[in-house]
DNA sequence: TGAAAAACGACTAAACCACTCGGATTTATC
DNA sequence: GATAAATCCGAGTGGTTTAGTCGTTTTTCA
């Protein structure tokens, strides 16, 4: 049930890019320093957070990261799904990855049931919160 | 996010526990046969669920295992933190294992407040789901 | 041209996951 | 009391993932 320290650094890297929106670029050693993150670590996640499409980059003098689209247009499902992978506790029950389990009847299995709801509503809260909400909501 | 298959395969064994509960004990490999768990595997999560208070056993010819209490006084959230521990997606929102993280600012933290949110609402999803629910529940 | 920065690929140590195995112990039954 | 059936327990294992590091190349600005 847990996220991953990629996922983690990549979003504290993600809301301090959030905050600073509008403002030009941040280097990944700005970055890696103001949120205590390994620096080649940061490196490599931020590379995936452009492959991704969630952040632009400029090499050499003056380069950077800056978002690639407004704060208000990336939730953190997308973030997370990327860094880490599928959002649901089993993968019976994930959208993005279904795979079925072992149980011997779907069906009649409770477990998938619950399961399910609780894919439902982290998904829905995820996808509901933007790097824009990171700042404004109390 | 995801559950562990210990967790997986520990649920499933409950479920069945749960559903016949009553009528007798279930041994390591009926319960392993039935819900398509390798047995040896099954073994070690039962013994841990006997150590965490969640099953009883018998041993011997005849043996096998009981749910300790009534489906309806063991919780999923109980069993999810006895197999993959804390529920909450990074450690400075838990509340049964919390430990500082290394953001600048916790007050500030946009982040941690919605890790928060996404903690206690599948905490309490959880915690308000009983083996018994994974029968009658619709 | 030089310095600053990202890009890329390769590497690594340690932890964790999903198991298996052998043997010891306990229990019911014949 | 012997035997079979079952759990208990500790150890081991191969593979994958995690959490990084490192060296080099490429791009860009001044």
């Amino acid at each position: 049930m847990k996220l991953s320290k990629r996922g983690e650094y990549g979003l504290r890297a993600l809301q301090d890019l959030a905050r600073h929106h509008g403002e030009g670029m941040l280097t990944n050693n700005e970055l890696a320093e103001r949120n205590n993150i390994p620096p080649r670590f940061l490196e490599q996640i931020m590379l995936t957070l452009k492959h991704g499409h969630i952040v632009r980059s400029r090499k050499g003098a003056k380069g950077g990261y800056t978002l690639a689209r407004p704060p208000e247009q990336i939730n953190l499902a997308e973030v997370v799904r990327l860094l880490d992978g599928p959002l649901s506790p089993v993968s019976c029950t994930s959208e993005t990855a279904y795979e079925p389990c072992g149980c011997p009847d779907m069906e009649t299995c409770g477990l998938r049931r619950v399961m399910k709801e609780v894919r439902d509503v982290v998904a829905e809260m995820m996808e509901n919160t933007t790097l824009a909400d990171l700042r404004t909501k109390q």
